[in-house]
DNA sequence: AGTTTTCTAACGAACGTCCGTTATTGTAAC
DNA sequence: GTTACAATAACGGACGTTCGTTAGAAAACT
């Protein structure tokens, strides 16, 4: 049981991190397995096929990162801070925090079954930053919509460009992001 | 000849499609060849191999895309317009200009032959961005790398939400993002 | 306690399918 | 009749998946 989870959980993180390197369709089932040291026949009694593997690894990753931000987002004020809070512990788990998040950013092919629920997943989590940026006060001819999808964009780009030790931490970019919208948006006390 | 380039332009048309819409691998020979209403071997005629068809793709779009944005910023003054301008006719080729620039947006898989050189025909158009972004006068705490990455990553992303009509028009989707970090950290005159 | 049965976790081998690619042949135009 | 282009047919290999089997642990029964 706990063994039988362990080797279920790493075979998960294996299979992420071959998503994420290789892209679905390159990350075959033979390449999983020799990275997990296990067989290919043998991914088959954790799961019950590719498809499943990868949905598998986007619903463990959508999940840990909205726990990451709801945490995050504890005992934070002020709705402009809220937003830095959220955005600095979405970039710590992309860029950082393991190959799960990289790897939920890359195209899932047409033809995989289970499509529509990885991109329900992936709505159902963006939408915490919907009611953050409807919390804000901003002036009426600013666009929420818009505005949120710049942001998030500015954040999942980063995993096509940031290597450690190399570009900022992310907090400092979620604090650069915001602070670039922040002293414009924000209305006039 | 004539007859000759264009059935390759038209092939070239048709993998950036292909590429776009299932992604490297998913993108078969077979599948490219029917689209353009011809047998599989004899898109070996025009492109020596599959990883050719696509640095083509990538060529042919990055030289569309670097001209339109030149041909936009010509006569246009002001560093905050030519920012603008250009973004404006990046999202416009982005957008509506086309599959070709989709297409270069996808993941290009590890094993492709060719791989550093799309990767540099990318740098060298991005540096266009660089340079508009290096023009402006901001206060001296803002960092300019990063500005520009955020909005590259706000841009490159809105072809995985973006809809024809749904989303606002690129032009004003430009004008909204410029503007949300133009009045912030534009220096008072 | 000892025996029988079931479950877990993995194995090697094979299946049918699809892949990119090639050698060869056909055909239309100049 | 050579050249430019497209079609036929096939190749070797990789793919995801399924199969039958097995060693060992756990559970159930006697």
């Amino acid at each position: 049981m706990t063994n039988s989870n362990n080797r279920r959980q790493q075979l998960l993180e294996v299979a992420a991190t071959c998503f994420y390197r290789e892209g679905y369709d390159a990350a075959s089932m033979r390449l999983i397995a020799e990275q997990a040291g296990m067989r290919t026949a043998s991914i088959y009694y954790h799961f019950e096929s590719k498809d499943a593997l990868l949905v598998a690894v986007h619903e463990e990753a959508l999940h840990r990162i909205q726990e990451a931000v709801n945490a995050a987002l504890m005992d934070v004020k002020g709705e402009w801070n809220r937003l830095e809070a959220a955005c600095a512990a979405h970039l710590e788990m992309l860029l950082t925090g393991g190959t799960f998040f990289k790897a939920v950013m890359r195209h899932v092919p047409s033809a995989v079954e289970g499509r529509e629920l990885i991109f329900k997943l992936r709505d159902d989590y963006e939408r915490i930053f919907a009611d953050l940026i409807a919390d804000l006060e901003l002036s009426p001819e600013t666009d929420r919509g818009t505005l949120r999808l710049m942001l998030l964009g500015a954040m999942n780009w980063t995993f096509t460009w940031w290597r450690p030790h190399e570009g900022p931490a992310p907090a400092v970019l979620a604090f650069r992001f915001v602070t670039n919208l922040r002293s414009c948006l924000d209305l006039p006390a």
